[in-house]
DNA sequence: TAATATT
């Protein structure tokens, strides 16, 4: 755990999620500031229709937290991706990392590492790269990169089918003024071995995105997630299909009084996990079928045990249907779960 | 030629 801490939570950098290359290691105090918070976190590449409250719920497992606050888009109130945690303890903060970094949420895998303090220096540090050789390695980039500061992080675009690189790319500095340099410095010059000159500017921020950009987000659909990691489980072919009109995410379902629904949304019954079963097992589990803000492993109180049970809320009822309809009978280890909406009869009034 | 990391 130490030695970890001391080498930058940002090196747990996962294979295939949309993370950096492992040069963003430095500690708080090789970064230049002994004042760098150690309790509070930035986690970025959040799914798209994550909420702050969802955000709090999932951090919260871990301990408990100072504050929470989810990124939005000023005008259109859209999810920028990312957030912020901030827990009471250090230790908690900690812990999240080791934990959370590089969970798989939908289709997203989110990167969890220490903020760095805030301040306008750090802003529009964004660099949009292109002309790079086809052949040009996400490493090379920074290699190219690196003699202008330190990079947060790295990413060159590949074609989705053949994964080939679309010679295009992007690095984020540290420092507004590191960007600059790298620009003054490699903008319309050739890389070594390459036989054309890459053009190095400033990306585009988020705000500037057209409104046709925007409309099309607003209407994503979430229905065509695909359907976790337990597709195996998934219902029969023939079953029917759930209407995209109905899980928009604007269907009201308040003053709803059926078994399940909780007011908030829709209480899950998950049965026979293993007596060391913890909550990141069920964000694991359920967030790939949709929006999940809540997860409660209930333990004894005094082994502290998992009781063989838990409960899993969901915003949208389709979503849960179609999550229980998958993992119900799911076999998890050795142990074959049991998944229904939850039943009133535990608690009647 | 364009994905999102500083409240």
């Amino acid at each position: 755990m130490e030695t970890q801490l001391s080498n930058g939570p940002t090196c747990n950098n996962t294979s295939n999620g949309p993370s950096t290359m492992s040069n963003n290691c430095s500690s708080p105090v090789e970064s230049g500031s002994i004042e760098d918070s150690k309790t509070n976190l930035i986690v970025n590449y959040l799914p798209q229709n994550m909420t702050q409250e969802e955000l709090k719920s999932l951090f919260g497992s871990i301990g408990e937290i100072e504050s929470c606050k989810l990124v939005r888009d000023k005008i259109t109130g859209q999810s920028l991706g990312y957030g912020f945690v901030n827990y009471v303890d250090p230790k908690d903060a900690e812990k999240a990392i080791n934990t959370l970094n590089g969970l798989r949420l939908q289709t997203k895998t989110i990167k969890v590492s220490y903020a760095r303090p805030s301040s306008a220096s750090i802003r529009d540090a964004n660099l949009y790269v292109s002309g790079l050789p086809k052949t040009m390695t996400q490493k090379e980039l920074e290699q190219l990169f690196s003699q202008y500061g330190r990079i947060i992080t790295s990413r060159i675009l590949v074609d989705q089918v053949t994964g080939v690189s679309r010679g295009v790319g992007f690095i984020r500095f540290d420092r507004r003024v590191e960007a600059e340099e790298a620009i003054k410095g490699l903008n319309c010059q050739k890389p070594p071995g390459a036989t054309e000159p890459i053009t190095v500017k400033f990306a585009n921020n988020p705000s500037q995105k057209t409104s046709q950009a925007l409309l099309s987000q607003l209407y994503q659909s979430p229905n065509r997630r695909y359907p976790g990691p337990l597709a195996q489980q998934a219902q029969p072919s023939g079953a029917p299909r759930f209407s995209p009109m109905a899980i928009d995410g604007v269907t009201s379902l308040a003053g709803i009084n059926i078994p399940g629904h909780a007011g908030t949304g829709w209480c899950i019954f998950v049965y026979n996990l293993a007596p060391d079963a913890d909550e990141s097992i069920l964000w694991q589990m359920f967030g790939p079928f949709g929006a999940v803000t809540n997860v409660k492993v209930i333990r004894d109180f005094n082994t502290n045990k998992c009781k063989g049970f838990g409960f899993v809320t969901m915003t949208n009822y389709d979503e849960a249907a179609v999550a229980i309809a998958s993992l119900n009978g799911y076999r998890l280890g050795d142990r074959v779960l049991q998944v229904s909406f939850k039943t009133n009869k535990t608690h009647k009034a």
